[in-house]
RNA sequence: GCGGGAGUAGCUCAGUUGGCCAGAGCACCUGGUUGUGGCCCAGGGGGUCGUGGGUUCAAGUCCCAUCUCUCGCCCCA
């Protein structure tokens, strides 16, 4: 009989790493509630056409990375890769836009990705969405970002850049492609094998290799900037005016695109030095086409993801909640006695354990200062004849003993 | 899918050119203290040395294979 292990890429999560989580999402629920935000949930699975009709049929999170599996009606089910397919699917479908103009969303939860792990990268991943649906203004885009970065200070984050850029939009996107493309094709023997790859899967990509050499190379060649049309040049000069009086800072990078397909216009990523290779810890965008590709009418869209995993490797300690007490009985004819003491100061509102079997009193007393309560209560032969209770501060040392109805109000007393 | 590093106690690791019964610190348990924790002292439990094979009189140590973890490439948040 062997063990049974967890798989690659799971994680299992223990009170000091999951606190850190649950902080995150209440600090997200607080900040993104004031912009006006609501909390949505969408399945984990979906139809795996969903995600190949939105994130793109030649990503490589579509062709190699989902985990896809055929149910007992034939159909190809996916789990979800990430969050937006499905908000904007959930959209289309409730017709969210027949009953309000725009449509705030944030959701969290696990998302996975058949990716090789490695620091800051897991196949399932914990992320935190926001997608603005309905609003085409540049306002849009830029009450994202300084929600964004509002939300990464509440949690404790500093020392991060924020990354910029327009990736133009149907209009004027696909000649400036379809130029790039031409020029690599011609400095072609100039660039790294990857990029060779990348100029003819998803040229775009070649923008944000890292190599010097590709860099030296892509200098030369033509700029999105200068093939925009007036509407996104106006769309992007906007959002970053936006983001100057709103005390942003942010660098512009002709380089940043984004890895999924339906982003246009702006695109944003949130880095950090700290962390390792995976150096993003949030990006998004705007994604105008993605509600028509679900078949819906031509609602635009902004949104951004973090990823939690990434972002608890830069979060600073949390504390985590101490107890009130920790009840020691010393006697076994006591334990019901003691049973109900614990419960009616729980349900007072108080936090503690007790000890369900009577050992050693250094080893109980031991547990006690472990549980790092406040208070150590002791009810013991002597006490129950009193109808009292020993109360013991475990920082100052000192102890007195009561009787069992003062309990509450010492406890409660010394908490506030 | 590709490349680097690492697997010895619950955790962090030591183990010298192969050689006596495989070690330390921390953690845990018990006792020193009949009902007083942390500090100290004494004792104790716990290991198929990742797994399988090979070389050898002898393998934690050398060779091969394999698994797992980890960092990076790719890709992405």
């Amino acid at each position: 009989m062997s063990r049974i292990s967890r798989i690659k890429g799971f994680a299992d999560m223990f009170p000091e790493e999951s606190e850190r989580y649950t902080f995150m999402e209440a600090q997200a629920r607080r900040i993104f509630g004031v912009c006006g935000f609501r909390e949505w949930r969408t399945p984990l699975l979906e139809l795996t056409e969903l995600f190949r009709r939105t994130i793109g049929d030649e990503t490589d999170v579509v062709q190699k990375e989902m985990y896809t599996f055929v149910d007992a009606k034939g159909r190809s089910l996916s789990l979800r890769p990430e969050a937006t397919a499905g908000i904007v699917r959930a959209y289309v479908q409730e017709s969210c836009y027949e009953r309000e103009r725009v449509s705030r969303v944030f959701t969290c939860g696990p998302m996975f990705r058949h990716e090789r792990p490695q620091k800051g990268r897991m196949r399932q991943f914990h992320q935190i969405n926001c997608e603005c649906l309905g609003d085409p203004s540049p306002m849009a885009d830029a009450e994202m970002i300084l929600m964004l970065l509002e939300f990464l200070k509440a949690i404790g984050i500093g020392k991060t850049v924020l990354k910029l850029n327009s990736l133009g939009c149907v209009a004027c996107r696909p000649a400036y492609v379809e130029r790039l493309g031409e020029f690599l094709a011609k400095v072609s023997g100039d660039l790294c094998p990857d990029c060779k790859r990348r100029a003819a899967a998803n040229t775009m990509r070649v923008l944000d290799c890292k190599r010097p050499e590709c860099r030296a190379v892509l200098e030369r060649g033509p700029k999105m900037s200068d093939f925009q049309c007036a509407d996104c040049r106006d769309h992007f000069g906007r959002v970053t005016r936006l983001l100057d009086a709103g005390g942003a800072a942010y660098e512009t990078d002709p380089c940043l695109v984004r890895g999924l397909d339906y982003y246009c216009r702006t695109a944003f990523e949130v880095l950090s030095a700290d962390i390792g290779a995976q150096s993003a810890v949030a990006g998004g965008g705007r994604y105008d086409g993605l509600v028509w590709s679900l078949n819906g009418p031509d609602i635009p869209g902004v949104g951004f993801a973090c990823g939690l995993e990434r972002l608890a490797m830069l979060m600073p300690p949390t504390a985590s909640a101490v107890p009130d007490f920790h009840l020691l009985v010393l006697d076994e004819g006591l334990l019901e006695d003691g049973f109900a003491l614990m419960q009616d100061l729980r349900g007072r509102g108080l936090s503690g354990v007790m000890n369900h079997e009577v050992s050693g009193f250094k080893g109980l007393m031991r547990q006690a200062d472990r549980s790092g309560a406040w208070f150590c209560l002791l009810l013991g032969p002597d006490e129950a004849a009193a109808g009292a209770v020993t109360v013991k501060d475990m920082r100052e040392g000192g102890q007195r003993t009561v009787p069992r109805e003062n309990v509450y109000d010492i406890l409660a007393g010394d908490k506030s």
